[in-house]
DNA sequence: TATCCGACATACA
DNA sequence: TGTATGTCGGATA
């Protein structure tokens, strides 16, 4: 359950008539416990209590308290030596009028009236496992608003089915955000009077709902109609001739007005009664897409960028340079004044921007720099000289550029509170002013230059440019300042819809034959830098860390060079965080490329290094790209990826199982391998596979277990989608990829833990089959291992193959073909196969411990490390005589064969 | 054929 | 339910 499900369902509960017996359950119900573990809690076999209340272990403990009696029963909950043992985190206490609560852990307190619980409902978040909510804690009124936003709009298109078509979402969706407009209205004072709209729409429409229509559409025409000065508007009733002028666009079209059931009356009416004016324009504008929305409704939120991360890209975009002019400017009145007509100059362009969550961050913080110029020339503000019309966006899904538009009036209106007054701010807002120019569209598909048009600066306003700290301007750009910003959708190629890859191949065509394993997102970067090209600026994204890892760099990155653009900042990888309970399983970066001639910066964690360049793998150094390979560079052993059954499960079968299944079936022993994922290879286990050859098959299909399986292994090839799944439908019995050759292996774990010093790599006899989660060498010379687990081959790795999040991924074309080998003599490889040896004999000593175990940074065995220490010496000694000092030294050395391998390799071609 | 990757997947404590 | 660490097979070349 998501925190707005949560909060519906204990208003729901807060709403209905008490009932004693009941109230813990239906208590824990709402915080989303399943049905079992609640008839399992009424049943007495987990109730802990031992006030006679109900005590969920972990949890909570709550009692109903006799009338007025909820303080007392309280104290005996706090008492009772069973919360402390059944390690209770809540204790409530509740005679159905009253309500008391405490946080065991942060002795924080509630004490509200039994029906204010749905009010309260933050305070018990924890309980569902929600515990990153501490913005929403604070701000519930976002969530309760976007939770009633949701029941009115899904109660809407039930009354009105013909407002669900794709050409009538479009007035829907403009309806919601005029009805968020009026909500926000009628609580700031920007109607006269409070609650004018609520209480306008509660007295003068019937229960039933049925004139509800008429009378809002009377309301929308009167705030779409001027009033002649200090006049009554001719032809409109007093109730509603007392709603202001707004338009600016909000009330200028003929949307028409759904109708009005009973229910969807009461929806509206509940969701004017919640107190709107603090609103937090990027929170609730993100939150508030999953109403519209059925796909994203289960998600809440869940891709929504959280504030710290758009200032990853905001701030190195543009803030930080503007925040460097003021410091440079001090109290110099002239400076203070070039730096706001600069800031009263600046575009921001979202090229993706949802509800506008990067917009409205820029528009306040650039407002916020105004204010401070403002104050260093002691000059009071009385209108901002930043104005929406300077935000550009371009979103895909109507409801969401709605809220955007919306979004960024709302940011105003709180800044000219914050920074000017509030009876100025309200008598600023009306007619609204011109908003953000937001496009609805497909980004990939529609004309940038047309939803932000570059505008040419005069000689003046160039010399009031930046001429500061990292931006320079001079002899630079004839144009605006124009800074591209957002968060694009990530879609790696195999999840991709068939609309997505259409809009690939209209972007990338025309660039590379093969670009279909590059991720969604690098479509974003391509249209930037061709918005970019011949003028100078900086566009900056945060995306999946893919596009700089791996296969992806080759594909991408020459094109953007090649557009003139170079990497002018980036943020390295950090886990997708936000407020969502559900957070997207992603790991991200931060890229800007730009053209201007400033210098680079590289944000690692809480650290900055400033550089002449960043390459396409976010290290500093020279731009070099690797790309994969199909043989090895250098004269080292060929490696594969290992065996690929594709089966869904029915090959395999985990130690006692394949035992029985043997004892049962002597014949079928034969039939049977060792199998070896990574899991195995570095943490142990044992797994079996059937291997079955095809003169085998006869006794294979002949045991009735063997024989299911392979059927199963059929039925469920030819059901996949995947070509080369058919295609292996017919030999049932087969691996779809299997180049096990029965000889003896080096084996390296396709992924593994950053934690590693070394890579999870082993060396098997031919009666084990590795499976596909490895790369496997076979046959080869035992001194390739030496070179697998050192630190250089790691370091090389870490560098230049794909992440899964930020742990290695081993590939044989992008690391092992592509890593460079000196030139070994015969005592080279002798002594390497020597070190080899004695890793492998160290870890025998420590026998029947796991390389997992053996490996970890914390626990390795001091003769294991001395054995990887003289393997590394060894190895290390061949390429420069020396040991290297430290990996950036390795990467240097490695990148300067590489470079010079490769350049050879195309001279002789 | 043969890989590379996943707005991931899932087992633990 | 946050933390730790690697499954499995589709889409692509």
């Amino acid at each position: 359950m998501n925190a707005v499900e949560i909060e519906e369902a204990v208003s729901d509960l807060s709403q209905e008539p008490f009932d004693a017996a009941e109230f813990p359950f239906s208590f824990l119900a709402a915080f989303g416990n399943k049905e079992a573990t609640i008839k399992r809690l009424r049943s007495g076999n987990t109730n802990k209590s031992d006030v006679g209340g109900v005590l969920q272990r972990n949890n909570i403990h709550i009692a109903v308290a006799e009338p007025g009696q909820t303080v007392e029963t309280l104290a005996r909950l706090k008492a009772s030596p069973q919360t402390e043992r059944q390690k209770a985190k809540f204790i409530l206490a509740t005679d159905g009028a009253q309500l008391e609560a405490e946080e065991l852990g942060s002795g924080e307190v509630l004490s509200c009236r039994y029906g204010d619980l749905g009010n309260n409902f933050g305070f018990f978040l924890p309980l569902a496992g929600i515990s990153t909510v501490a913005e929403v804690k604070n701000n519930p009124i976002d969530i309760k608003a976007t939770s009633r936003l949701n029941r009115l709009y899904v109660q809407l298109l039930k009354d009105n089915a013909d407002w669900g078509s794709p050409d009538k979402r479009g007035d829907l969706n403009r309806f919601m955000a005029r009805m968020i407009f009026c909500f926000f209205a009628e609580d700031t004072g920007i109607f006269q009077g409070d609650d004018l709209f609520t209480s306008t729409v509660q007295t003068m429409t019937e229960a039933d709902g049925s004139n509800t229509r008429d009378v809002l559409l009377r309301l929308f025409d009167a705030m779409n109609t001027r009033a002649p000065d200090g006049a009554a508007r001719p032809g409109f009733p007093s109730w509603a001739d007392r709603f202001p002028y707004v338009n600016g666009g909000l009330f200028a079209d003929d949307i028409g007005c759904p109708t009005f059931s009973r229910t969807s009356r009461a929806y509206l009416l509940r969701a004017g009664e919640l107190d709107w004016k603090t609103i937090n324009p990027d929170i609730f504008g993100s939150m508030i897409q999953a109403v519209a929305d059925e796909d994203e409704r289960g998600e809440l939120g869940m891709h929504y960028t959280s504030v710290p991360n758009i200032q990853k890209v905001l701030d190195p975009l543009f803030l930080d340079d503007l925040r460097e002019q003021l410091e440079q400017a001090g109290t110099n009145k002239r400076m203070l004044f070039n730096l706001r007509q600069r800031l009263s100059r600046i575009r921001v362009f979202d090229p993706a921007c949802g509800s506008g969550n990067f917009l409205v961050i820029a528009y306040i913080r650039m407002r916020e720099i105004e204010d401070e110029i403002m104050r260093r020339r002691g000059e009071a503000l009385t209108r901002s000289a930043i104005s929406l019309t300077q935000f550009f966006g371009i979103e895909i899904k109507s409801f969401a550029a709605e809220i955007a538009r919306l979004s960024l009036l709302i940011a105003e209106f709180q800044c000219d509170v914050r920074f000017i007054g509030q009876a100025e701010a309200r008598a600023l807002v009306l007619p609204l002013h011109a908003t953000g120019n937001i496009r609805q569209g497909n980004a990939l598909r529609i004309d940038w230059e047309e939803v932000c048009p570059p505008a040419t600066v005069s000689a003046e306003e160039r010399d009031l440019g930046g001429p500061t700290g990292r931006l320079n301007l001079e002899g630079g750009s004839e144009e605006r300042e124009i800074y591209i910003c957002g968060n694009p959708p990530y879609q790696g190629s195999v999840n991709q819809s068939q609309a997505q890859k259409a809009d690939m191949e209209s972007i990338f065509k025309k660039y590379l034959k093969t670009y279909k394993d590059l991720d969604y997102v690098s479509s974003w970067f391509v249209r930037a830098a061709e918005y970019l090209k011949g003028r100078s600026g900086v566009a900056a994204f945060v995306s999946t860390n893919s596009i700089c890892q791996g296969e992806q760099v080759a594909m991408l990155w020459p094109i953007l060079f090649k557009l003139g653009l170079e990497i002018d900042f980036a943020h390295t990888s950090f886990l997708w965080k936000n407020n969502a309970s559900n957070n997207a399983g992603v790991t991200c970066i931060v890229v800007g490329i730009g053209n201007l001639t400033r210098q680079k910066l590289l944000f690692e964690g809480s650290e900055v290094r400033a550089a002449l360049g960043i390459t396409p793998y976010l290290t500093i150094g020279e731009r070099v790209i690797v790309r994969k390979q199909t043989s090895p560079l250098s004269p080292i052993a060929k490696m594969q990826s290992g065996n690929k059954p594709t089966d869904n499960g029915n090959f395999i079968l985990d130690g006692e199982d394949k035992r029985s299944l043997v004892r049962s079936f002597p014949e079928t022993e034969r039939l049977f391998r060792r199998f070896v994922g990574s899991r195995e290879l570095t943490q142990g286990g044992d797994r079996y596979c059937l291997w079955i050859k095809d003169n085998d098959l006869a006794v294979a299909s002949a045991n009735p277990e063997i024989g299911n399986r392979i059927s199963n292994v059929r039925a469920f090839r030819l059901e996949s989608r995947g070509k080369q799944a058919n295609e292996n439908a017919e030999t049932p019995h087969r691996f779809v990829f299997s180049p096990h050759t029965g000889g003896s292996c080096i084996a390296v774990s396709n992924v593994s833990s950053e934690r590693r010093e070394y890579l999870p790599a082993n060396y098997f006899s031919g009666d084990t089959v590795v499976s596909n989660l490895a790369s496997v060498a076979y046959d080869a010379p035992l001194w390739n291992f030496s070179i697998i687990v050192s630190k250089l081959h790691l370091a090389w790795i870490a560098t230049i193959c794909g992440k899964l999040k930020t742990d290695y991924r081993y590939s044989n074309t992008l690391g092992w073909n592509t890593f460079p080998v000196p030139k070994l003599t015969a005592t080279d490889k002798a002594r390497l196969t020597r070190c080899a040896a004695d890793i492998l004999l160290a870890r025998e000593a420590h026998f029947p411990a796991t390389i997992a175990e053996l490996y970890d940074p914390e626990m390795m065995p001091t003769d294991l490390r001395a054995a990887h220490d003289c393997n590394d010496e060894t190895l290390e000694r061949i390429y420069i005589g020396r040991r290297f000092r430290n990996d950036t030294e390795r990467l240097e050395k490695l990148f300067e064969m590489y470079t010079k391998m490769t350049t050879k390799k195309e001279r002789a071609n």
